[in-house]
DNA sequence: CGCGACGTTGATTTGCCTCAACGATTGTGG
DNA sequence: CCACAATCGTTGAGGCAAATCAACGTCGCG
């Protein structure tokens, strides 16, 4: 947090008051669809994942996170309704969770975390369009080899299908890709 | 912004002396790649679009635009860094600009602007993840049928090719899909 | 050990693209 | 106000990237 905006002791200690420190067991669930997402999740240790499954039953990742990112349905979060989205933990992890009451509140109390947020989600948002544009121009190939020149520890850790579902892409072809790939250098 | 936020009279008075009205003719450009892009705008009037050209000279829709919406090269004026976006006017249109070092100054004097861009950012990327879900999700005749059942007055006032590379298909396809839509039923 | 989850490989299919040609409309200069 | 060009949408033939389906090897875990 102390990227983004200083902190003082005042300030600090509301913080502190309602954060809430967890533990999460690997495949346990932090939200599932039919709640409403009521904290936003930041992760101190570990991995997690938001995806969805589709009607015709294929699920498709909407975005990993792993130590220092955060992590929510944010539709569901922000507009305070029920999530549609599935997040889980692929490794046993320690998270930060802020409820969206004491969220609202201690924003109000301290402009500084206004602000926080606010930086949090632009840039959040950045990334987002970044993603939609990198999907709309580049082949399955060049998505893969994006990624995992921004994102080589999310790579290792986390199994080829689930990234293939982020990626857009089926398991097979990633796979023949990565055949590809390496056979060819 | 009385939607998200109550402004009190200092507050409204401050803001209008940062904002700045401007008439913008079709084709024009408010954004172009190289130059950093230095304004929020919101649209008062009329219809513009984000767009990219790829390296190999294809262009991909990222945003439209029209009444009340916010537009600019996010990445660009967040970062603040030179855009590689375009947006450009699509009919002659009327915008209020804010100049990313009076909302940042704003926002310190009022902690209500913090807390107003902080929606706008949050929704702007709830919306975002959607798109991307979709794009994940669905064929190209469900992304046109959700976008037009969405946004039915930008699929009548935008040229088809344009929806056609905001969708992620080429415009060929998208008459296609129109025609057949059109004939069976 | 045995089962289920995961990755690989190959054969076949398909959704969408490319390319090319052709009307319809728009707008622009003479 | 018309001629002509440019822009935009449509249609069809053919091609390719990626999906689907199916079979098989491997590994980790209960």
């Amino acid at each position: 947090m102390s990227r983004f905006v200083d902190l003082d002791e005042e300030a600090r200690a509301a913080l502190n008051k309602i954060v809430k420190t967890r533990s999460i067991r690997r495949r346990q669930f932090i939200v599932q669809p039919g709640f409403t997402c009521t904290h936003q999740s930041h992760v101190v240790q570990g991995a997690l994942r938001v995806y969805f499954i589709s009607p015709e039953g294929t699920d498709h990742t909407i975005q990993f996170a792993i130590e220092d990112w955060w992590i929510s349905d944010f539709y569901s979060y922000v507009h305070q309704v029920p999530a549609s989205l599935y997040v889980e933990a692929l490794e046993n992890s320690t998270i930060q969770q802020i409820g969206f009451e004491d969220t609202e509140n201690l924003c109000r109390d301290f402009p500084v975390f206004e602000r926080f947020f606010r930086m949090v989600a632009q840039k959040a948002f950045a990334f987002s369009q970044r993603r939609v544009l990198s999907n709309l121009e580049k082949t399955a190939e060049e998505r893969y080899l994006e990624f995992s020149e921004l994102y080589p520890s999310i790579v290792q850790r986390v199994p080829q299908y689930m990234l293939a579902s982020y990626l857009g892409m089926t398991p097979e072809f990633l796979s023949k890709i990565r055949k590809n790939l390496a056979t060819n250098s």
